[in-house]
DNA sequence: AACCAGGGTGATG
DNA sequence: CATCACCATGGT
């Protein structure tokens, strides 16, 4: 039944999967990873200088390449951010492997609303309770994928208390509906500047400026949203006192990532 | 027991 | 415009 699938790629499942971009991915042992995304499950791992996928081709070509952010040459964008400054080029060299993801819009939005003013395990936890109690479950799996905007819409705050989402419950809610309505358009977030998609992301309630720009980055591929948390913030000032986000061009989405992820891993420089 | 977690809102200077 | 309590919940 099963197929597999063994690719070149500098693309890291651990180092991408688990660098705080995405929230339903997991280890199962011996380097394994799996998840579901855009509605598939999905196993995969590394194997020196290849991927090994579980998947057919057709659904690699038609969707884990695209989702995996197979075609981009990060090496490429990694020699320009070195040269910016030593920290970031040692940042970026921790861990190479690092994709961005292109997730689905409702999903990244939705996940960084829950995201806000918590930790990672606990929002981990309440995303898996939000697709197993309002996901639809996939063919052949004991896996759910992520519940649509639309199903989102049709609940309340109460339906919601199970998965203790605590105060975050609200704003899912008005995010789904006003996602729903069009009053908040995704193909306008889409194809407009990331002025125009901060502005009509930020029209729902709970959605400040970093959760926005979260969603442009992970949701809406544009690479050059700079998402700034409790982290980055510590960062910024104690490692690269004399850069800013500007500092990082078109691709500071990326740059983010990597000084995110080596400050996470690294908190005995904060110390 | 107070503080923190990939923040945002609303009230107050 | 800057600051601040508060927001649910669970872990230290």
């Amino acid at each position: 039944m099963s197929s597999y699938i063994e690719i070149p790629a500098s693309f890291d499942p651990k180092q991408t999967l688990n660098c705080g971009q995405a929230f339903r991915w997991t280890e199962d042992g011996d380097g394994w990873w799996h998840g579901v995304a855009r509605g598939r499950y999905l196993r995969l791992r590394r194997n020196e200088d290849t991927i090994i996928m579980e998947c057919s081709q057709s659904e690699l070509d038609s969707l884990w390449h695209d989702y995996l952010d197979l075609a981009t040459d990060y090496a490429a964008i990694r020699r320009g951010l070195s040269q910016l400054d030593p920290v970031m080029k040692s940042a970026a060299e921790f861990a190479p492997g690092i994709h961005i993801l292109r997730q689905d819009p409702w999903e990244a939005l939705c996940s960084f609303i829950i995201s806000q003013n918590n930790n990672i395990p606990r929002i981990q936890l309440i995303i898996e309770r939000l697709c197993e109690m309002f996901g639809e479950r996939i063919s052949d799996s004991e896996f759910y994928n992520f519940p649509s905007a639309e199903k989102l819409a049709t609940l309340t705050v109460d339906d919601l208390a199970p998965i203790k989402a605590g105060f975050r419950a609200k704003y899912m809610i008005d995010a789904a509906r006003k996602v729903t309505t069009g009053e908040v358009d995704f193909a306008k977030v889409a194809a407009e500047s990331v002025d125009f998609g901060r502005a009509e992301l930020q029209k729902i309630v709970g959605v400040g400026p970093k959760v926005a720009e979260c969603s442009l980055l992970y949701g809406f591929h544009k690479m050059e949203c700079f998402p700034i948390d409790v982290w980055m913030k510590r960062a910024m000032s104690t490692l690269l006192p004399n850069l800013t986000p500007e500092s990082f061009g078109e691709h500071a989405g990326i740059a983010q990532q990597y000084i995110f992820h080596y400050s996470r891993m690294h908190p005995e420089l904060f110390e």
